[in-house]
DNA sequence: ATGTGACTTGTAGTCCGTA
DNA sequence: ATACGGACTACAAGTCACA
């Protein structure tokens, strides 16, 4: 899909690993469906800044610490 | 409405005047219609992060300097 | 130039599965 | 535990008219 999800997705998910949980744990804790987070980790997805800032609240850091540089995602998105 | 969309239009407001450009003159250069980045200002609606981007490359500055901190959005949202 | 209401369309987000 | 799909529902995205 896009640059831009899926560079987000790859965040949320170093992050994720960083923090030793499961991909259903951090689903289960944002209050969001298993699968789903599979497709935001994938990039498959295009989240709203609502649910980004569910999911960086449970991961215990910044909204926009998670967020890819604008050089990194070029013109397109 | 939310907090949080109401936090993130501010600051994007604050950014466009700080540019010295209108409301329609900075819709029209992110291609979305003049009404709806009224309620995007006025925090009526909860963007997606590409929508995000797209203001963001439009203001001249990174995503994440547009979104407000953590602790401005307590647990609601 | 901006705010608001009443829409339609696309997609975010949910819930159920299988492997 | 994770990837992936189908079938939904809720709401973001986009358009237009009027104050």
């Amino acid at each position: 899909m896009k640059i831009l999800a899926k560079a987000l997705g790859a965040n949320i998910r170093a992050k994720r690993k960083e923090l030793g949980i499961s991909q259903d744990g951090l689903a289960l804790e944002c209050g969001v469906d298993r699968s789903y987070m599979g497709r935001i980790e994938r990039g498959e997805v295009n989240i709203t800044v609502e649910k980004l800032y569910v999911i960086s609240r449970t991961l215990g850091c910044e909204a926009a610490s998670l967020l890819p540089a604008l050089a990194e995602i070029k013109s397109e998105d």
